[in-house]
Order: structure tokens, then sequence, then C-alpha cells
DNA sequence: TCAATTGGCATACGAGGCGTATGTGAGTAG
DNA sequence: CTACTCACATACGCCTCGTATGCCAATTGA
């Protein structure tokens, strides 16, 4: 029987990424002491270091639990809309909700980015800007969006102007009428993307 | 005459901000050492400490900078398109092209926003985005941008789209490929922002 | 069951970066 | 000419990171 001292194994792993986590989303990466938020899960670096190899190895593990939690999310909306163009619409304004939370913007829309670089060019992540991509391309393939545009890069974007979209929710002091007030803009820019008849 | 006195005051700011603004530009913010990078403009950390209070002052004064300078570059190309509309346009897509040089990718898309916050609370920055908004706002009068758009939240979404286009384009394997892409995609978005006919 | 070995994790150490407190010398005012 | 201001340098301590090393429990093979 071999299984408690892998499950030990698995639960440090999850401590540690928890604990970081937490840390990163709440005061950020730099200001992050990997001797406190080790020691807050009852651990040291050493730990860290065994599993993660460095601090940036740890941001890694970060980032790739939440982008699979921020994928589960956008899929479950995903099947619930009637035409293939409102899913498309949802899931942009489901990542613009996801945004929002506090700890996704801080970790993979402005930590994350300084440290490990562009989005784009993560190994793990970006499962959500994928099926975006691949709804892109079924929606020009039905005629419903201009037949020029590369699906990818397009996508890209979007999630550019919704990460953008999100901050200002975020920052606003009045975020209701913030939040209306992108979300409008937004979806127009969408628009932009439909053929016309 | 104080008139020495002054000059030499100004020209320690300029060479710390230059030598900072190097080093920020190209190993990046964490990277970059107060020790090393005052060295190279013949100074010490005292003198930083002085004029700009730490580390994040002297950043603020860099991109502070580099904000100007990016205004101009926009306002010269402003003065150049037969119609409102082309001129927006063109406005946009020098952003893009100015986006795509690794310094001002690094310190205002990347470092910037992960130390300083959201840009859009940067108190002296964001020029440029500023007089994309105006344009919004004489196109909606003028009829040809749909009414119900708030300009300065639209503008914020059209930046997040164009660094993150300049991001794609910068980090291709084919720039100039990829850049026709990236605008075509671009276009098409802020062609949702016109009125039908 | 017992020895050998693996490996998960802690401890110890050194290097470097930051911020502050303090020193110094040149310019400035009265 | 004296005293003061202030730009900037120097010196010190703290914190954080990364590595090298050590220890102990779990596993494996006989």
């Amino acid at each position: 029987m071999h299984r408690p001292r892998k499950e030990m194994i698995a639960e440090t792993r999850a401590k540690l990424i928890a604990a970081a986590r937490h840390a990163f989303g709440t005061i950020g990466y730099a200001e992050a002491s990997m001797d406190d938020f080790t020691a807050s899960a009852g651990l040291t670096r050493g730990a860290l270091y065994h599993h993660f190899g460095d601090k940036k190895g740890l941001l890694q593990a970060v980032i790739a639990e939440i982008d699979g939690e921020m994928a589960v999310r956008v899929n479950e909306v995903a099947s619930k809309a009637p035409t293939r163009w409102q899913h498309f619409v949802d899931e942009c304004t489901t990542y613009i909700e996801m945004a929002l939370e506090p700890e996704i913007q801080r970790i993979m829309f402005r930590d994350g980015p300084a440290v490990l670089g562009d989005p784009a060019q993560w190994p793990n992540a970006s499962a959500c800007t994928a099926s975006m991509t691949n709804h892109l391309t079924r929606l020009q393939e039905e005629g419903e969006v201009v037949p020029e545009l590369d699906p990818e890069t397009t996508s890209r974007l979007i999630n550019g102007a919704s990460s953008q979209a999100a901050q200002r929710i975020a920052n606003s002091t009045d975020p209701e009428a913030t939040s209306k007030k992108a979300i409008t803009a937004f979806k127009q820019l969408l628009e932009g993307l439909r053929k016309k008849p």
C-alpha cells in the first residue's frame, strides 16, 4: 500500500498552491514572501523548491489551476444559449465577469503576464481562449461572422478588451453603472464581427 | 545667478530617468538593480531616493515621460486623415505600432500595470487615450458612431484590444503576416461602432 | 522482518537588493 | 564672511531569494 505516501505529497502540493494563490491574489506576487506563505501552510521553502523549482514555477502551477477553473465555468455557460452567436457573446461576458474577481484579475491579468510574459505563450493555460477561438471558427463556417478574420487573433483581441472592461468595472466607484456601460460597449464591438445581411 | 545649480539638478534627474528607462525596458523592473543602473548614470541610489522617493516613484517618472512622447506621436498622425473616422482609425493603428516597441510594451503594458496598478488610475499618464476619447465623442455628435456608448469606456476597451494586437505581433515568428491579421481583426471590431446606413 | 535506498521536506548558509539614517561638501543668502 | 540649505554619497541593517546539506519516514527487495 503506497497510497498514504502519494496522498501526503499531493496534499503538500495542494497546500502550497492554495497558500501561494491566496498570497499572490491579495498582496501580489512581488510582495509575497515565500517564507511567510509556506509557513502559513505549515511548511517551509524547502518543500516549495522541491516541488516547483522556484517562485515562478509555483506561480505557473497556480495559474494552471485557475485557468482550469475558468475553463470549466466558461463551458458551463457554454451550453445554454439558443444560437451559436448568443453562445459566443455569453462566453465573452462570462469572461468579463470572472475577470472581476480580484484574485483572477491580479494573478491572471497583472502579475502573471508581468512575471511570465505574454499569456499567449504560456504552455498550459489559456484553455478558455481556445474555446472562444473554436466558436469563432464555427461561426465563420456558418456564415454568421465575416470570413476574412483569423479566429485566434480575433479572440485574443477580444480577451484584451474583456480584461480592460473588467478592470474598469472593478476600479469603478459605481460598479453597477460602469458595468452596464462596459458591457454595452463590448457588445457593440462584437457586432463588428458579424456579417451584415 | 542660480541657473547652473538648477541645471545640474535637472540633468541629474534626466540621467536617472534615462538610465532607469533603459534598464526597465530591457531587463525589466523587477530585475533592474538600483545600484547598477544608478551607477551606469554615474550616480548612486542616494540621488534616486532624493529625487524620486523610491523605485516606484522613478518608474512613475519614466512612465510619464514615455506617455508624453506617445501623445506627441499620436497627435502628429492625428492631422493627416481625410475623414474624422479615418483619423480615429489611424490613431488606433498608430497606438498598435507604438506598442510594438519592446521598451513601450514592457514598461507601459507589462511592468507598469503590475507595479502601479490599473493605468486608468495613473495620475499623469494616459494622454493618448484622452485623445481617443475626444474623437469618439465628436464622432458620436456627427452621427458616425452609435450614440449609446460611453466614449471613455469604449476607448479603454479599444486600448486593451490594441495592446493584445501588439503583443501578438511582437511575439510572432512571422510579424508581417501576423500584423496583417491583427490589423484586419482590429479594424473589423471598430466597424461595430459605426452606425449602419 | 530487516537492511538498504529513495525521496520528501527542513535547516543552514551566503549573496544581493532595498530602505533609512547619517555624513559631506558645494552652492547660496544675509 | 558666516551660517545655512540641499544635492548627493556612504554606511548599516533587514529581508528575501537560491543552494547545499542533513534528516527521517516510507518503500522495496530478499
